[in-house]
DNA sequence: ATGGTTGAGGATCAA
């Protein structure tokens, strides 16, 4: 059977409705077959019936459609060209309810695909989990998905995105010193993360890049300038499973979105795999 | 050490 190009892309969108216009920028841009996308920040009555306006009908070619939304904060939501069945049975993280993941089987014709989109919690400003509950939650959030991925382990055909609101390399931050004890980057962080990733999957931009490198997918809104001061962290992430290395094809990091007039601190970042 | 900005929703809270 010949292979299919799927190319899964992953925003932090920081509202949805807020960033219709420029969500079909980063469509035209990545061309993804699949976009997820986190902090959609729209309960599920309120989610735009029509995503692009004026543009053809069935969402300018993303006919299928899932959301998960809540008033206020979090969100995920899927965009996609190839059909998929939403897996009704994902875990209901911590028993809060509160939409920060969702997954489904893509029907790719070699095969289904399952698809993990993730919003991990951001975790405060404290990173104490004794004083500060945000933190305590981000650290159990990511222990209940490493626990939920080890007793599935070894899996296949599995891909992960999403706003995991963690940089685990050293340069994955502007400044590893300087960041040890600000939450994104601290070691309880870093080492949970290491072992959901370890519990089977492949971190599928860092086969792009090299370690060595710095590479960053989003940059405070607290800077002037934020390019010039370049203080990035790698907060957004696609995992594969091993058994689709072979299939990685290549990547992008919409850095310029960065510069897009009310976007988002978050840049899409897409990976091209052969299917 | 501190402050800096943005979004949701309508006061702050979350990031």
């Amino acid at each position: 059977m010949a292979l299919m190009r799927v190319r899964v892309a992953t925003w932090n969108i920081n509202s949805l409705r807020l960033r219709l216009p420029l969500l079909e920028k980063v469509l035209a841009e990545l061309d993804p077959d699949v976009l997820c996308l986190q902090e959609t920040k729209v309960p599920d009555p309120l989610f735009p019936a029509d995503l692009f306006p004026g543009r053809a009908a069935e969402h300018h070619g993303y006919a299928h459609v899932a959301y998960r939304g809540m008033k206020g904060y979090n969100g995920v939501a899927i965009l996609s060209r190839i059909p998929f069945t939403v897996d009704e049975a994902a875990p209901d993280w911590c028993a809060k309810g509160d939409c920060r993941h969702m997954a489904v089987s893509l029907a790719v014709p070699s095969g289904p695909v399952a698809l993990h989109n993730f919003y991990v919690p951001a975790g405060g400003d404290e990173p104490d989990p004794a004083i500060n509950p945000k933190f305590a939650h981000k650290l159990a959030f990511v222990e209940e998905a490493t626990a939920y991925f080890a007793a599935q382990s070894p899996f296949t055909r599995t891909v992960l995105v999403g706003d995991l609101n963690i940089a685990p390399l050293e340069h994955d931050v502007w400044s590893h010193k300087q960041l040890l004890n600000v939450v994104s980057h601290t070691p309880p962080e870093t080492t949970r993360m290491r072992q959901w990733l370890e519990t089977g999957f492949v971190d599928a931009i860092r086969h792009f890049v090299p370690s060595d490198r710095k590479h960053y997918t989003w940059w405070s809104y607290r800077n002037r300038d934020w390019r010039a001061s370049d203080r990035g962290r790698r907060l957004d992430h696609v995992w594969v499973s091993p058994d689709l290395v072979s299939s990685l094809q290549g990547h992008t990091t919409l850095k310029e979105a960065r510069d897009w007039e009310r976007t988002s601190d978050h840049v899409p970042v897409s990976v091209t795999l052969s299917l």
